[in-house]
RNA sequence: GGCCCAUUGGUCAAGUGGUUAAGACACCGCCCUUUCACGGCGGCUACAGGGGUUCGAACCCCCUAUGGGUCACCA
């Protein structure tokens, strides 16, 4: 009969054995995979699900591969494998193995694509075929919806088992007559199993859990040859000696099927870790982040926003244990891939994506950033998204260089950038084109000196100003000013009398701050009037001046 | 509906029979201060509910509620 249905097939089970042999690992290595289906872009859920695997296989000495699910043709779009390589290759998910692009591919196992390996799994159907493990099923769709309307009205399991697993008992001559009629067919297990066994999957992020045994006759091959995911699951991983499934939870309660596919084929199971997945805040209620529903979820968008592959990775690796952060503490500078990722310490139920603390760690790695790494990660990103942005910061690299150099390095870094696309209005009045748009509408000085002082204030210190002294020299030198026009040199002063003064310090240099920035809050004025430069700094005082 | 999984502050979460129930983010206040950012200090707010077991329960058991997943020739 095995024949009959597969006359084409010539290999056998042992010749794939021999093809794919056991990998030479060291002891503990793991070998894990991401296979996702090539139906749209990749979303944060996908990512945070392959970090995983990635992790655990590497930080063993193991191997990471990606293979592509593209069984189900009526999803596929096109170019959807590489734009998956493109986004994990994005957040520096290192393969092994696995596809390259849409039609490359690297390593021994493959191919890695699904739909490449159609005579493999029917060779493994074929077998199960002769043993009596599987056999084929004529029904149409309407006899199925038959079945389940029927188990419906008595309440019973819906699906395809037991007494109403219609041609589970077939003759050789019943099927042959199928065949010769031409009626279709798919491929279905002659389940051993009953519901009222349990069985426990050892899941290494659930634990263990117990489950009513398969009994269902699922299908292996769908009409057209093409295999379900339950069963290329277990030929694939199989055959690329996978030792670690780590998948999303959805996948948890078709669990029983996969552990009952490998007993029958006579393998080793791999070892199982369902991943909870990524939440997402709607109205009051959580629900999975969906690929349909969400596309600001898809990665690209935190790319286009300029989230640097790290803080993003970062955050990931923050959901993923939540030891991390205790352990980025104590190693404030080492790589991310240092930290171990242990499956036990992870949450079970499924994290919320939180925006606000992405943004708090992605300015927390920016202000450890140096300066020129700053620069090239945001020209980088500019050159992309923000052409504007890229001129400017390429026509004036220096000084570009310099700005994001201030109160960078010390102790207490800025943290003012949390994506690249706060670049532009973080720095944006130190180019002189654009600050003059800025300040097209004018000032704004403080409200509480009359222009007249202002005017003093911007005389004064136009003069004042010595690009040769240090930082404390410098502040004293706008002190001394300062007080030679009635303001306080220190804001306590001024607060204990201030019928005495005009302000104090803090006005003062409010007032300088306004001028040269077109803005109230600076970083620290001291190095912004130095990186500015004389020239600059004259030519902005006297607009100051003239405009008012 | 059946089967599974989950439920600690607004969010991420430590915690596995005896804790003043950590920490981080957010928020609020104060301090530092040339503004902002940083930083420091302090505050806010939590074991879903009900029964057991126990000298003692966030932790163990049962029930209920809520949320999620899954029950395809989709993955």
């Amino acid at each position: 009969m095995a024949d009959l249905l597969f006359p084409h097939i010539d290999k056998t089970p042992e010749y794939y054995e021999g093809k794919y042999p056991q990998r030479q690992l060291p002891e503990g290595a793991k070998v894990t995979r991401v296979a996702p289906s090539p139906t749209g872009f990749i979303h944060m859920g996908a990512l945070y699900a392959a970090v995983i695997p990635e992790r655990m296989a590497h930080q063993s000495g193991g191997v990471f591969f990606l293979r592509i699910e593209d069984t189900d043709k009526k999803r596929e779009i096109e170019g959807g494998v590489s734009e998956i390589v493109k986004s994990f290759a994005h957040y520096e998910l290192k393969f092994d193995e696995g596809m390259t692009g849409e039609t490359t591919e690297k390593g021994i196992y493959g191919p890695y694509k699904q739909s490449e390996r159609k005579e493999i799994y029917q060779t493994f159907a074929k077998m199960l075929i002769e043993k009596g493990l599987a056999y084929p099923c004529f029904c149409s769709e309407e006899d199925l919806n038959e079945i389940r309307a029927k188990q419906e009205e008595l309440k019973q399991n819906p699906g395809y088992y037991g007494q109403y697993a219609k041609h589970r008992n077939a003759t050789f001559d019943e099927i042959k007559s199928e065949l010769d009629k031409g009626t279709g067919f798919v491929l279905r297990l002659k389940s051993p199993g009953k519901p009222e066994n349990r069985i426990v999957i050892d899941d290494l992020i659930k634990g263990e859990v117990e489950m009513p045994e398969n009994d269902q006759d699922i299908v292996l091959l769908k009409s057209d040859g093409i295999p379900t995911y339950h069963f290329a699951h277990a030929i694939d991983d199989h055959l690329m000696r996978t030792t670690h499934v780590i998948r999303g939870d959805e996948w948890l309660s078709s669990a029983p099927i996969h552990v009952q596919l490998f007993e029958i084929l006579g393998w080793e199971k791999p070892r199982y870790a369902h991943v909870p997945p990524v939440l997402k805040m709607e109205g009051t209620s959580k629900r999975k982040l969906s690929k349909r529903k969400d596309p600001e979820a898809a990665v690209s968008y935190y790319s286009e926003q300029g989230f640097p592959v790290e803080s993003v990775r970062e955050y990931l690796l923050n959901l993923i244990n939540s030891n991390y952060e205790e352990w980025r503490m104590e190693n404030p500078t080492d790589q991310n891939t240092e930290f171990i990722v242990d499956l036990s310490k992870m949450g079970t139920s499924g994290a919320l994506f939180d925006l606000v603390k992405l943004t708090d760690i992605s300015k927390d790695r920016i202000a450890l950033m140096s300066a020129n790494k700053v620069y090239d990660l945001a020209l980088q990103w500019a050159q992309q998204f923000d052409i504007e942005l890229a001129e400017q910061m390429r026509n004036n690299e220096a000084y570009t260089r310099a700005i994001l150099g201030i109160e960078r390095g010390g102790d207490k870094p800025r943290k003012d950038i949390a994506k690249w696309s706060d670049v532009k209005g973080y720095l944006g009045y130190f180019y002189d084109n654009w600050f003059e748009e800025y300040t097209k509408e004018g000032y704004e000085f403080p409200e509480n000196l009359p222009n007249s002082d202002v005017l003093e204030v911007l005389e004064a210190y136009k003069n004042t100003y010595n690009k040769a002294d240090d930082k404390d020299t410098w502040f004293e030198r706008a002190k001394t000013a300062a007080e030679g026009l009635g303001f306080a040199r220190d804001a306590k002063t001024y607060k204990k009398d201030k019928e005495s003064f005009k302000g104090h310090i803090g006005d003062f240099m409010s007032v300088i701050r306004v001028a040269i920035s077109g803005r109230k809050n600076t970083p620290d004025l001291y190095e912004l009037l130095d990186i500015m430069g004389e020239e600059r700094l004259q030519a902005r005082f006297e607009k100051a001046i003239k405009s008012i």
